[in-house]
RNA sequence: GGGUAGGUGGCCGAGUGGAAAUGGCAGCAGACUGUAAAUCUGCCGGCGUUAGCCUACGGAGGUUCGAAUCCUCCCCUGCCCA
């Protein structure tokens, strides 16, 4: 059957692992004989607002399913992002508000459009079974799992060893994960590597609830931008998708050349056999293609022409870029034509506090017209002035009347 | 419930009466570059008229000229016993 292998081939691009696959072969058969689609999870945790191109691996792979005719299901973890996936940490996530879940919510499904078709898409939250959910029903879930199964799993194992707290609810995390896959009955659920275990709990609880088990498909974790762990917010490694182009473009430009394959293999449709070469060639050449190719993804081909265009400029060329922010300082603040640098850096936001303004300075980190300023007393008249803060900060200030 | 070891800056982790607190990591800036890596240098609580002032070692009190360090109470975590 030719389009059972298409299908196989397509599902298989890239991943790590599918669990089983003699029982993807099966469902496949059947959804192409009955022309039925597969219902496709993925679960994400509404703990951030910011969906990053970590994220968009596995955005991309529900793509390709829904290119194949199946049926993705988007599950927002509301209920369990209360809890706090433990998975890849050491330590307990605090515990989120429903107001903070809820704000996060709101941005998700527009980020998630720039891929994925999100009008084919079932977006569902888990709080709206998870939240009535009756003691006497948790505890028949709970009664499929041992105790020696849940602490084998890695992160806990690890934090267990290393004598740090685990709590309850943590514990409890992959059993509810594993329930949404009864109540959605899915076929399939894709998730990175380190969800392996999660996954897999909705095996063995869609078995125990009579069902067909789905089967579980991971996907390589996306190092960050340091090179060395996984892409995530709060190791401030990430690229977000919610930017602006000439800041994705460059934050991929500043990826190290080691990580070029794997960004090009999990996030593009390039030919990789072809572009390795290219990267042997010439690697600053090939990162250019490659960012503008993602950039181009989230955003147009133009904006991504324009975000090159602009990066080239500023650090290639060394020259100030074309559209600069500006910032407006009211005057009432500043009291008189000439401000203090220090005090106009903290004014106009450039920096933290006024202490890091003058290490700033004294490091040589300022220009104010392409002049650096070396003495942190300078007097200046800053109206109209294009400011220049360590490497990528650039402004021009504007004083209003207020 | 009993015993025991602990809680130090974003993280790890020294320090046991007189230092905004040794290290390391992360971060920032500068040099070099391809905003890569590696390397080198500097910075890395806040305010300041640059003298200094304020805030900080789980929390609250106390002893002392002086406390991260000593005492009391409380909170939290690991481990062992029940």
């Amino acid at each position: 059957m030719k389009e059972l292998e298409r299908q196989l081939e397509i599902i298989k691009r890239n991943t790590v692992e599918v669990i089983e696959e003699s029982e993807l072969r099966k469902k496949l058969e059947r959804s192409i004989s009955t022309g039925k689609p597969l219902r496709v999870k993925y679960g994400i945790d509404p703990t951030s607002p910011e969906i990053h191109l970590g994220h968009m691996v596995l955005i991309r792979k529900l793509r390709h399913f829904q290119l194949l005719g199946h049926k993705v299901f988007f599950l927002i973890g509301d209920f369990t992002a209360r809890i706090g996936d433990p998975t890849g940490r050491n330590e307990t996530r605090p515990i989120l508000s429903r107001e903070e879940i809820k704000k996060n919510l709101n941005t998700y499904v527009e980020q998630v459009s720039k891929v994925l078709d999100v009008d084919k898409a079932e977006f569902v939250y888990n709080g709206n079974w998870l939240s009535i959910l009756s003691i006497e029903e948790f505890i028949k879930i709970a009664s499929c799992f041992t105790i020696a199964q849940i602490l084998e799993r890695d992160d806990f194992s690890a934090r267990y060893k290393s004598g740090k707290a685990i709590y309850f609810h943590e514990f409890m995390y992959p059993l509810f994960q594993g329930y949404d896959s009864v109540v959605l009955e899915s076929d399939i659920e894709i998730g990175a590597t380190e969800q392996k275990f999660n996954l897999l709990a909705g095996r063995t609880l869609q078995e125990f609830f009579g069902q067909e088990k789905q089967v579980v498909i991971t996907m390589p974790i996306l190092v960050g931008t340091d090179g060395k762990m996984k892409m995530s917010k709060s190791y401030k490694n990430h690229i977000p998708v919610s930017t602006t182009p000439e800041d994705m473009f460059g934050k991929i430009m500043s990826i190290q050349d080691t990580l070029m394959e794997s960004y090009t293999k999990l996030l593009t449709d390039i030919d990789i056999e072809k572009f390795k070469i290219q990267i042997e060639k010439n690697p600053r050449q090939a990162k250019a293609i490659l960012a503008k190719e993602i950039v181009g993804q989230f955003f147009s081909s133009q904006d991504a022409e324009k975000a090159e265009m602009s990066f080239n400029r500023i650090f290639k060329e060394k020259q100030i870029p074309e559209d600069i922010p500006v910032i407006e300082i009211p005057f009432s603040k500043i009291g008189q034509k000439k401000v203090n640098i220090v005090d106009l850096l903290f004014l106009a936001g450039f920096v933290p506090s006024k202490s890091e303004a003058k290490r700033l300075i004294q490091q040589n980190a300022v220009r104010v017209d392409g002049k650096t300023i070396t003495d942190i007393n300078t007097e200046i008249e800053a109206e109209g002035k294009v400011f220049k803060v360590g490497k990528r900060k650039f402004a021009k200030i504007k004083i209003v009347q207020l």
